[in-house]
DNA sequence: TATTTGTTATATAATAAGTATAACAAATAT
DNA sequence: ATATTTGTTATACTTATTATATAACAAATA
């Protein structure tokens, strides 16, 4: 699997792998109806705890990007299952205001960082078109 | 002032501090040469410890956003003074491509996510505007 | 001179993060 | 049918983080 984990990172591991499982599928590398591995098997390959990798998945579940079927295994939604509802919108807004913020005041412009956002995109989408 | 303390928010106090403080700036609610209030007094107003503003505080000279002058008090940097070095750059970069990630595997658009932007820049600039 | 300032130190408590084992019951594979 | 794998739940433990509480120091300021 694509998830490296940076032990001595201020991010939590459960929150590493969060993201780079979120980042895995914004680049493609999984889709809807795809299984993630079991949390024992993730957590072994990482080499972390079985209960950090469950922590992981069920964050992810909260986030309502991945169904967990108890005894079975977790699969990734469909798009369509992901509403993107209202309130998501707005934690997302929520969550870009602090960047942007710092990033004003220590002097990027708003081109700078609309550079970037695109940068980032790119990073995410690019991969995909290549197929 | 205008930090607003949210008791139950999963982000820590310091860093709600932290975070309001920035976000005063961008938004020309002080500025470059303005002094922060004094730990001891910021934190009586939040109704917080020294130690949690204390912590703040550094946080920020950290980032390179204030001075902090032994005994007297934390003045916030110009910015001239605040470079902008490629690795801040590359900082907010990181900062931004878990929130990115996540909107669009929640199914939001590139032109979704830019128009929050949008709202995020106006939310910071648009009050320094009217004066 | 008295007050305020950031600094430093120590102590304590609560919560979060992470690990370690173990057992259960349902789902799956053989 | 049996064995394995699965997520779940429970308990226990360690460590780090967060936050508070006091106190004292020395420099800066009023």
């Amino acid at each position: 699997m694509f998830i490296q984990i940076e032990p001595l990172s201020n991010v939590p591991i459960y929150e590493q792998v969060t993201r780079q499982i979120i980042e895995g599928i914004a680049r493609g590398d999984m889709g809807p109806g795809d299984t993630l591995p079991s949390v024992r098997s993730l957590a072994a390959d990482l080499g972390v705890n079985m209960h950090t990798v469950n922590k992981s998945y069920h964050e992810l579940e909260a986030k309502g990007i991945i169904t967990i079927r108890a005894k079975s295994g977790a699969i990734i939604r469909s798009t369509e299952e992901r509403a993107l509802t209202p309130e998501q919108l707005q934690q997302i807004e929520k969550n870009l205001k602090p960047v942007v913020a710092e990033g004003m005041v220590l002097g990027a412009t708003v081109d700078q960082i609309e550079h970037m956002m695109k940068k980032v995109f790119a990073d995410l989408q690019l991969p995909a078109e290549g197929v």
